[in-house]
DNA sequence: CTAACTGCAAAGCCTTTGCATACCA
DNA sequence: TGGTATGCAAAGGCTTTGCAGTTAG
């Protein structure tokens, strides 16, 4: 748990705030680095790992198997990752039905629906 | 390509053939293994790979980090991870409104859904 | 002041690859 | 027999960890 506020943390959180979706820990890195020079890749994963731990920050993993990070402050939300330019948005899709639909015994704690295809940039 | 049909290639194809749900490449080895002993873990990776660039196979890579593999003769299908026992069990659901709920300009060419909880079995 | 944090480089996992051998066809 | 496929061990990429120096409070 994170106990002090550093350069590098208030970085990587500003990076996060600002995301569009989630990013990988290089794509953190790069953009952090902006604000933060020298930043290690060591720092970010150490970072977003404490994040995770704690609850503020959740982990996507698609099946591009890049892992993304992004903080959980915001709504509820689905991931559109962009086949062409690997970049991945959030966007909302209505999923109250999903519990349901499950078989008999199976207990849903939590959800995930990806769509993968063409963003507005690259189509 | 697959161009020769061995006992090692055969044993992996069975083995994702009965399986409820992908697989990953330890679990494939574990199982396949028993109907071809001394099977590598390399030669899994080969064989799945090629599947999976042949089409005949697909990956799927959920929030645990793991990779899994399953073929793709089945039906359109989602997944379950249980979150007690690690194991990813294939559910149905029906799907035909995503498409629709995507921001303007985006084109969706497949999507995902994955549930999270517990199995009969765990629960 | 001192315990937490950082950067660096080394270590760890999972996956891929090079090479000599085994084995389909 | 000839070339594909396999097993082993080494190499690769991403992530984690150990350590000594740095810094927040």
């Amino acid at each position: 748990m994170s106990k002090r506020s550093t350069r590098q943390k208030r970085a990587i959180e500003q990076v996060l705030l600002a995301a569009r979706g989630p990013l990988s820990a290089q794509q953190i890195q790069e953009k952090a680095s902006e604000i933060s020079p020298g930043l290690s890749l060591a720092t970010v994963y150490r970072v977003v790992r404490e994040g995770a731990e704690a609850g503020t920050l959740s982990t996507v993993c698609l099946d591009d198997k890049v892992t993304r990070y992004e903080d959980r402050h915001r709504h509820h939300h689905h991931h559109f990752l962009c086949e062409d330019c690997d970049e991945v948005f959030d966007i909302t899709i209505p999923c109250e039905m999903l519990a349901h639909r499950v078989p008999e015994g199976y207990s849903v704690t939590r959800h995930e629906i990806t769509l993968y295809g063409h963003c507005a940039e690259c189509a």
